[in-house]
DNA sequence: AATGAATGAGATTTCATTCAT
DNA sequence: AATGAATGAAATCTCATTCAT
């Protein structure tokens, strides 16, 4: 049920705007009532908080599984997460979009956005490390990591609202990949 | 006057944050009355279209300022542009946030938006042009400045919402520029 | 079971307080569902009659117990009164506070209420008649056995309300009994 | 306008009770909108806040009038007091009952309250001082002013809320005046 | 032109009560 | 009998907008 009223507030945030996300909409496109969603959220914070946690936790096991992949060379795991990112953004978090990233300021508080936020960077810094050319600087990885993610994930976003077709967002996703690949000094 | 109340508008937006930017704030910040500052806009949409007008424009006087200095090279116009955006976000776009983004799907649709961006792509595309190594494919410069824009505006706008210090805030300008004039390969 | 749920209904009063007092809560607090609890009280007036009813009951027969003892003096009685209500109010009815009393207007009407009170007064002016020097007006003893009820059970409710601690509350109830007592003429 | 609210909000405590002393409610009975009320209070305790501080306010000036009258003896006086207080609580305060007892816990709290209490307190202890026997103990005063107050307070809500006619209202308050005075030992 | 009181729709949230299981 | 999810009316409060002065 909690899944059901995320699924449908996704919905709401899709098609309404994030001006117009109010509890009524997303009771109503829950196929519920407000009451009830009150049921299973507290506040409405809480429901852009547990939305904002589930899309971060889904793109954190894609990131994980890219980087985990035995194979792949290391420019070829950025544009799996460049093409994950730039579509997941058009699909979930474009839609939250300012009404998240308002809220992004309280999440930023949290002990559990930021322990994630460092899981991922932490992450990402070990591909980085392990893919560039020996003998680069500690701190210099850390920050390229800090890049990646960031490019990645801003230039998604704005790709993302702009609401292009699937070719377009690809060949963006795979420029901003080698962009980045080009800036790290990978292969 | 219009200019009084828009300047009034940057401040509430940077005081009191876009939530609380209610047009009897800004009527008050301006020394007005609600009702005269609905003499000057028609409703607070359009408020808000004229204070992002106003910052396109205002950017947009800088970038050709920039482009247009003729002894400075190409990386160096693109480092200044990076230091403009990511230094202009964190002042004020930042504080538009999300209010102002929310709105830019709306803006999107109008005449007046869609020509000034025209108009600033074409002159970016034209900085490119000149700058990359002669016959590069004219699809390929005009690509290239929509993404020498967007990383420089979405990044901008990622780390201005961190608000880091001048000092970091400038590391990543100049990475974020270098990255930029790597990838169109300029020297 | 009515007993139960009652319990726990004075135990969420006095934790909560008043405004807090909502049928999920009682349940809670009774260890039942909102479902169960509808099915011993018709509604959440009904709980608060009863809850109304067993206090006064309560006190009624506390107040039978003083006046039946064979050795005390009246002006001891009336000490033990003051002292039962000042520290029962307190105790009790103070948690109810604004809840139970702006229901009192309402059970003003119930024929049930009428007669306990009805009981109690009659009670009263017995003892009032008996203690009083003989020759004393008929009319006097009853309205000398409202001032006496009406006295104890307002003061206490008003110094209760000041959570005062147990040794000033106390003088307090003794002094509002030799009030009472010397205005109606017992030794 | 301040003032019509404040009267369409006793005229609403006195008809509709105490649970339904609601913002729509007031507004209605003041024949203005709830925005509308919303700008003369900012909130509705606001409201109850400024009722409850203009019935004290107007008290206590019945009250000085009262005490300096020149002429009268002290158990006039106190006989006064009553008899202001048992009517003017059938008008106005009983009204407030419950809704504003509930809120004098938060009252207490406030300087103003604070400060307009022991003003109270303070005058009436000087009177008490004046009218009892010479080598009253010190302390003895200022309780049996207190004393004063409660009693003639909290048994004037209490038969105030009964709504009795005229004159056995003001039975009780003649009735009550004599007791406290008997119990000061003013003759 | 300027004012600002008035409006009222609409947002968030609570809670007594019902009813299918 | 017991459950507890679902309901929805109603409360508090906000704010874009209007309009008489």
């Amino acid at each position: 049920m909690r899944e059901d009223i995320m699924t449908a507030s996704i919905r709401v945030l899709r098609q309404d705007g994030a001006l117009r996300f109010t509890t009524p909409r997303v009771a109503a496109a829950a196929g519920i009532s407000v009451g009830s969603l009150y049921q299973y959220f507290p506040n409405k914070q809480a429901l852009l908080f547990a939305l904002h946690a589930r899309t971060v936790a889904a793109a954190w096991e894609e990131v994980k599984r890219i980087l985990d992949a035995p194979t792949t060379t290391p420019r070829q795991k950025i544009r799996r997460m460049a093409t994950l990112f730039f579509h997941a953004e058009s699909e979930e978090v474009a839609e939250l979009g300012s009404t998240l990233q308002e809220l992004e300021a309280f999440f930023a508080d949290s002990p559990d956005h930021r322990a994630m936020n460092e899981r991922v960077l932490r992450r990402v810094t070990r591909f980085v490390r392990d893919a560039m050319p020996e003998g680069t600087a500690r701190a210099r990885t850390r920050f390229g990591a800090k890049v990646l993610i960031t490019v990645l994930d801003s230039v998604g976003r704005s790709v993302a609202a702009q609401r292009l077709n699937r070719r377009v967002v690809e060949r963006w996703a795979i420029t901003s990949a080698d962009m980045v690949a080009d800036f790290l000094d990978l292969e």
